[in-house]
RNA sequence: GGGAGCAUAGCUCAGCUGGGAGAGCAUCUGCCUUACAAGCAGAGGGUCACAGGUUCGAGCCCUGUUGUUCCCACCA
């Protein structure tokens, strides 16, 4: 027999133990196996910056509890681990402990940056892998990859190259935005936008013909040194005379055009629009349509640079002050008002972004965005809940092209040479010696890297071995499901989906499970400024990964948020402590005999009904977690734990096993058979508690991470057996109820007479009656004529309890009263039903057979009741 | 400006395709009943935000209203 199980339910006593347990038993690698269904989940990789946060903790806990539910199915489950290389957040780490030396990028260039890059990956990239293995995350690590390993990076320079050979990626001069504190482009979805309290400037303008001014207003008057026209809507019939003319710029004296453009909103502010091609993307645009001249007047720290004149080297807020002030010197400005706005914000590092115009590459988004968007028309690739596909579908119908070159040094450098005698654009996978056109030496390379999410689109093929053909990816690609966070559908999600079709010509994904995020008790999201985050670990140290991944799968539904609760961690915890203890008991009576996990030939009704119960369980667990409906599973493993097996079955059984007969053992095998389904079935949910009980009983098999899932079998279905438990159940809950009521103890046994229509059923449950509702003896018939006794009228019972002392005449009677009202209320309601034309001849027929039973009972229960009272009388 | 989520017990939330409202915690009562007081047996507590509609039947579907949270857009 194996080992016992300590005394208490202490997880922190075997959780890391188990852990490397499965880690040496190899357990979580998944091969190529053709035998076998592949189900594959590629992890969203956490930045190597990163440290687990809650996030983090439902987002593993999502996937580890579908890839143990597949792999215990029978599949060869992939869950394929990694990290993700994080370009700005990592390179801004580094600079920052470079900065605590006393050194700069600058100092060390390039290849010294990237050598202690690398450095620093090392040190601290597997930090957030090893937080991963605490949650119990049953990863394949032998085929964990990272972002900027050689694999990944040859497939994004594959990729790379492809698109710019298509005319998909392409290099311009375009407004993007800057951060002027990381020094880079950002992406639009790298933009938040965040109210601000701000300024409205109302300046004037004046004709440069000497008849007056126009009078507009800006928010950002440093801008005003890039003007480069006024526009006017074309419509608006207050400026019809001046379009076509031209303003004096104040202060700076340039003569620019008032240009016609539907663009400006005649409603809004005076309805002149002052425009600075260079430092808006509106403006830009304008400028485009009017061929105006472009004039950046920022450096890349968003300083002054050489076109602000006087203002060079001063700092954009600086400039606006000294600005604003000579405007006012010069009578240009009108008044000031008070604004607020919403202003583009670095979402790194919160600065506010600087709209700029600069050569950047960019992928051509239009012909890639086409076939992502059939593709989750179609129902290739689903999206769970359905919902997020509407926000999906109008982000890639509003696409814009994505600038995807990064001024930073960390990250996939861009396979682009430039000849520096003829001009020429190489883009190939290795350094050219020469120029292929002009066959001079003269090259050199792309200084900038691409946007990390360009390498993390390709994850879900890049990881599999793709751009060759291999065996891997033939079996496991496309990858099953995708489990995110609602956040980053933009950054990744619908990036993976467009990459995927190009390269490979099939959806990533076939489901893409999406979750919300966990706020903290107070329904604040959780962040690092704030200080309101739960480190998991901490949670993990004082209840368990069980009880933690219990917490984070349990209670909230797919794409909802959910918030922190202690007190639910805590109750989760009192769950697995429920289950250990249980299962003590169970061994206390097995120990000593020859039992396996069997079910033994004969059941009694309680044995049917258990095992019954559970089949239908089982049935319903798996529907539930196909449906991704994780929650509602867990809610019945947990109740069927709980109320059937341990307040219920245990009890049941205890009468059974105070000997050595047949029936004791078969009790004992069933017992065992149903705890051992039971750490099944929960596994996915709590691994670590049911290995750890698993272990200690009867078992063939080195793990119950790879024992059969549980499921529905028709053999062990017993629907008699559960409707007989259910009428003794009933009874014994009736029983116990009217009691409690009485405040009754438990020691104070009562003898119980039961008349009923269902003789056997109740004598063969005398014992239970007697061990759980305290009866000393029971007595069973089709009637009694007992006076002055407790009465108790459940549907298929009438229960008396002589307890003469008890016996309040008029309190009973106000009580039976008070329940026949109740009952013929609802004999009511179903005969209200039974009567209505519409609901006989429309409602389907099971749903009328199932108001005809109630009212049947209630019918029953009425004349006992009836008959009750007047015993009374 | 556009879109979405949420509104159910004192609190935090479930409620799967419409067919007699649930859990955890909290509160109250009684129990150390041969695993578990981190427990057992019970109890109380809900016009399912509001107003219409569809339906034999609505917490669930439709329309509108209110409150609230979020996403997208970015009118200078």
């Amino acid at each position: 027999m194996a080992k016992e199980l300590a005394k208490s339910y202490k997880p922190s006593d075997f959780e890391d133990k188990i852990y490397d347990f499965w880690i040496n038993g190899n357990y979580f690698h998944a091969e190529v196996d053709k035998d076998k269904k592949p189900y594959t989940i590629v992890m969203p990789p956490p930045n190597i910056t990163g440290q687990l946060h809650m996030g983090h903790a439902l987002d593993e806990t999502l996937q580890d509890i579908l890839i143990r539910w597949r792999r215990m199915q029978g599949y060869s489950a992939l869950w394929l681990p990694g990290t993700d290389h994080a370009s700005i957040a990592t390179e801004a780490k580094i600079v920052e402990a470079m900065r605590k030396d006393g050194v700069s990028k600058e100092d060390i260039g390039r290849d010294g940056f990237l050598e202690r890059a690398w450095e620093w990956k090392k040190e601290y990239g597997g930090r957030i892998t090893s937080q991963l293995k605490k949650l119990g995350s049953s990863c394949d690590w032998e085929r964990e990859r990272f972002t900027m390993d050689e694999g990944c990076s040859k497939a994004v320079k594959e990729v790379f190259i492809k698109l710019y050979d298509k005319g998909l990626i392409y290099r311009g001069e375009r407004i993007i935005n800057w951060c002027p504190h990381c020094c880079t482009s950002i992406s639009d979805a790298e933009v938040d936008f965040t109210e601000q309290d701000g300024s409205f400037w109302h300046l004037r303008y004046p004709l440069t013909d000497g008849n007056g001014y126009v009078e507009l207003a800006t928010t950002r008057p440093e801008t005003l040194l890039g003007d480069t026209a006024v526009a006017v809507h074309p419509d608006d019939e207050r400026y019809k005379d001046i379009i076509g003319k031209t303003v004096t710029l104040p202060i700076v004296g340039r003569e620019i055009p008032v240009v016609a453009d539907t663009y400006v909103e005649m409603d809004f502010g005076t309805g002149v629009v002052k425009i600075t091609p260079a430092h808006d993307p509106n403006d830009f645009e304008v400028g485009l349509r009017h061929n105006l001249e472009v004039i950046n007047v920022m450096d890349d720290t968003a300083h002054m640079n050489e076109n602000a004149g006087k203002y060079q080297g001063m700092d954009r807020y600086e400039c606006r002050k000294a600005i604003v002030k000579d405007l006012e010197d010069g009578g240009y400005l009108v008044k000031i008002e008070p604004l607020k706005h919403n202003v583009g914000t670095c979402y790194r590092c919160k600065t506010t972004v600087e709209p700029r115009v600069s050569k950047q590459w960019f992928v051509k988004m239009k012909p890639l965005a086409e076939p992502a968007i059939k593709c989750v028309k179609n129902g290739k690739t689903k999206i769970i809940p359905e919902r997020f596909e509407k926000v999906y579908y109008h982000w890639m119908e509003n696409i814009k092209d994505w600038c995807i070159s990064r001024q930073l040094w960390w990250g996939h450098r861009i396979p682009a040479w430039y000849c520096d005698d003829c001009g020429e654009i190489i883009v190939e996978k290795e350094a050219p010696s020469v120029c292929p056109k002009c066959g001079k030496n003269h090259l050199h390379q792309d200084e900038d890297t691409l946007d990390t999410w360009f390498s993390s689109a390709l994850w879900p093929f890049s990881t599999l071995g793709w751009p060759d053909k291999t065996p891997e990816l033939d079996y496991f690609y496309p990858t099953d499901t995708l489990v995110t966070g609602y956040d980053i559908i933009f950054f990744w999600v619908a990036r993976m989906i467009f990459s995927a079709l190009e390269q490979t010509g099939e959806p990533p994904f076939k489901t893409v499970f999406m979750h919300g995020i966990v706020r903290d008790e107070n329904g604040i999201k959780m962040s690092k400024s704030l200080g309101n985050g739960i480190d998991p670990l901490e949670v993990i140290d004082k209840y368990g990964a069980d009880a933690l991944r219990f917490f984070l799968a349990t209670g909230n539904s797919p794409g909802n948020d959910m918030r922190y609760s202690e007190k639910r961690v805590e109750a989760c915890a009192n769950f697995a402590n429920k289950l250990w203890n249980a299962s003590r008991y169970v061994h206390m009576n097995i120990d000593d005999y020859d039992v396996s996990c069997k079910l033994p030939e004969t059941l009694t009704t309680e044995d049917k009904w258990i095992v019954s119960t559970l089949n239908t369980v089982a049935k319903e667990v798996n529907e539930n977690l196909e449906k991704f409906e994780l929650g509602i599973a867990i809610q019945k493993v947990y109740e069927f734990i709980w109320d059937c097996y341990c307040d219920w079955y245990i009890e049941l059984v205890k009468a059974r096993l105070n000997s050595d007969s047949e029936d004791a053992q078969n009790a004992r095998q069933v017992l065992l058979y149903v705890l051992d389904q039971i750490l099944r079935l929960l596994h996915p949910f709590m691994p670590y508690i049911t290995e750890e009980i698993w272990q200690t009983i009867p078992h063939s098999g080195e793990t119950v991470m790879l024992a059969k899932y549980p499921e529905y079998s028709e053999d062990l279905d017993f629907p008699e057996a559960v409707l007989e438990m259910e009428r003794v159940m009933e009874a014994i809950r009736a029983i116990r109820n009217r009691r409690a009521e009485m405040n009754v103890p438990p020691s104070r046994k009562a003898k119980v007479y039961v008349a009923t229509k269902f003789p056997q059923t109740f004598s063969d449950s005398t014992p239970f009656i007697q061990k759980l509702a305290s009866a000393s003896e029971v007595e069973i018939a089709n009637s009694f004529d007992i006076d002055g006794a407790v009465t108790i009228v459940t549907a298929d019972a009438k229960i008396y309890i002589p307890m003469d002392e008890l016996v309040d005449k008029a309190a009973e009677l106000a009580r039976l009263n008070k329940e026949l009202d109740q009952v013929k209320k609802r004999l009511a309601q179903s005969e209200g039903k039974l009567n209505n034309q519409g609901f006989v001849s429309k409602a389907p027929e099971a749903v009328i057979e199932k108001v005809k039973g109630q009212a049947e009972k209630e019918r029953e229960q009425i004349a006992l009741i009836e008959a009750a009272i007047k015993a009374l009388k």
